[in-house]
DNA sequence: ACGCGCCAAATCGTACATTGTTTGAGGAAA
DNA sequence: TTTCCTCAAACAATGTACGATTTGGCGCGT
C-alpha cells in the first residue's frame, strides 16, 4: 500500500463481489468498460452476434452479460428489438451526482466519527501524492483522487451506500477524464482537500460533511459545464 | 385515477421501462415477487433447471432473468456454484431506508416548490382514503401510502434519484407487510402525513423536507424493531 | 407518390455439450 | 465401531449451436 505508483482504479474491499461467469465476467467489463468510457456512442445498437464475434465467445455470454448491465442501467432493451446503450449524457450526469450529493456528505460524517491515526496519514499520503502532481497527468490525478475518497468511505457499514457511491463515481470519472481541469477547478480541489483534511483531524464531522457537500456539487457542475461546452462547440 | 379502488404497487410513470425478452419478463418479475416477498428463503439457492421447470420455459430466460436481477442486487451469484437469493436482512433493510432518509427529502424539498393545487387536492384525497382505511386493511394501507409519496415524486426531474426511490420502497413495502403497525406508529404516520400536506400548503420546503427524513427514519425504524422482534422470538 | 409484400437480419427460445462442483458410498486407519 | 479419506457418479453451471419468430427496409406494382 506504500507504493505510489500502483493506483488502479478499482472497488474498495469488500464492493462488487462480482462472481460472474468466468467468460461472461470478462464479456461484462469490457462492454461495460465501452459504455463508460464512451468508445460505444450513445443509443448505439448492442448486437449480440457482432459482440460475441468480437469477443470470441458464443451469443449466450453476451446475453447476459446485456442483461446484468441493463440491471445497472447502462444499457436500455425494446423487446424483440435488443439492446442500446444508454446514453451518458447531462441528464444522467447531473441525476447521479445530485445523489452524490445527498450521500458523500452522510458518508463522510461516519469516517470523520470513525477516523484512526492511520487513516488520517494515509489520506495525507495520498494528498501530497496529488500535490506532487498537481495535475500534470490528469489519469493519474483522477486515481489518487478516487483513492482519497475510497479510503473515507471503504468501511462504511452502509455497503449499499458505498457500492452506489463507487458505481456513481466510476461514470463520473469516466466522463470527466475526456475534459481538462479549469484553473479554478483545480484551485478548488486543492484548498479543498486540505480543508477536509483539517476537519476530519479535528473532529468536525458537520463542517466536514458540509464542504463534501461543496466539494462534489463543484465537481458536477465542473463537468456539466464541460459538457455543455462541448456540445455548444458541435452545434455550433 | 378519481376510482378509490384501484390502487395498484405500479412504479410512477416514467419509471422502469421494463420491455424485457417478452419470456423473460414474466420470469424475472415472478422470482423478483418471490425474493421480495420472502416466499424464497435467504441466501436459497437458486436451480436454473428447476427455476426453468417451474415456469414452464427453457434455462436461457432463467439465465437472463436472474443476470437482470443480480444488476438489481437481488441475487448473489459465485462463479460455477450459480445464483443465491440475496438475504433481505436487518442490514440490507437499514441500508436502504438509511439512503432513503437521504433523498427523499431532496425529492420532497422540490416538490413542495412545485405543487400544484391539483397535487395538493390529490394528496389530500389519498390521505382521506388512508384516515377512511385507517390500517383496516393493511395491504390497501401500504399502497395507499406508496401513492402518496409517488404523487411527490413521480415528476422530479431527477429519474435516478425517482428510481432508486421506487426501488427501495418496493424492497420495504413488502418486508413491512409481513408485521402490523403498532399503535404508536400509526398514530405517527397520521400526524405525519397531514403535518406534511400543511407543510406543502404552506410552501414550507425546509420543514416538509425536514419531516420527510423523520418520516422515513421512522418508519425504516418501526421495520427494524418489527425484524429484531421476530428474530428474537425465532431464537428464543 | 403510396401502399403491399417479400427478404435480410437479429432477437428469443430450445436443445445439447462441456466443465466444474457436490455428494455419498466404500474402505482404510485409529 | 467410529472417523476420515478417496474417488466416482450425479448434478448443475456455463458455453455452443440451431431453429423459430419478429422486425424493419427495400423494391415492386399500382
Amino acid at each position: 500500500m506504500a507504493e505510489t505508483s500502483d493506483f488502479k482504479a478499482k472497488p474498495p474491499v469488500g464492493i462488487d463481489p462480482i462472481g460472474a461467469s468466468s467468460e461472461g465476467a470478462s464479456v461484462y467489463e469490457l462492454i461495460r468498460e465501452d459504455i463508460i468510457e464512451g468508445r460505444l456512442a450513445a443509443n448505439e445498437r448492442l448486437v449480440v452476434t457482432d459482440l460475441a464475434r468480437r469477443h470470441g465467445t458464443s451469443t449466450n455470454p453476451v446475453r447476459e452479460a446485456l442483461q446484468l448491465l441493463r440491471g445497472e442501467g447502462f444499457v436500455i432493451f425494446t423487446p424483440n428489438r435488443g439492446a442500446r446503450v444508454r446514453p451518458i449524457d447531462q441528464e444522467f450526469v447531473r441525476d447521479i451526482y445530485e445523489i452524490g450529493v445527498l450521500i458523500e456528505p452522510a458518508l463522510t460524517r461516519w469516517f470523520v466519527n470513525m477516523a484512526t491515526v492511520e487513516d488520517i496519514a494515509e489520506l495525507e499520503r495520498i494528498q501530497g501524492l496529488i500535490e506532487e502532481n498537481d495535475f500534470a497527468d490528469t489519469f493519474r490525478h483522477s486515481e489518487l483522487d478516487t483513492a482519497f475518497h475510497t479510503v473515507m468511505y471503504q468501511r462504511h457499514y452502509n455497503r449499499h451506500a458505498a457500492e452506489l457511491w463507487w458505481k456513481h463515481r466510476e461514470v463520473l470519472r469516466a466522463v470527466s477524464r475526456r475534459f481538462n481541469f479549469t484553473l479554478a477547478r483545480r484551485a478548488a480541489i486543492m484548498r479543498e482537500h486540505r480543508e477536509l483534511i483539517a476537519h476530519v483531524k479535528a473532529g468536525n464531522a458537520d463542517e466536514a460533511a458540509e464542504l463534501v457537500a461543496r466539494h462534489v456539487e463543484g465537481s458536477g457542475r465542473h463537468i456539466l459545464e464541460h459538457m455543455r461546452a462541448r456540445n455548444a462547440a458541435r452545434a455550433g
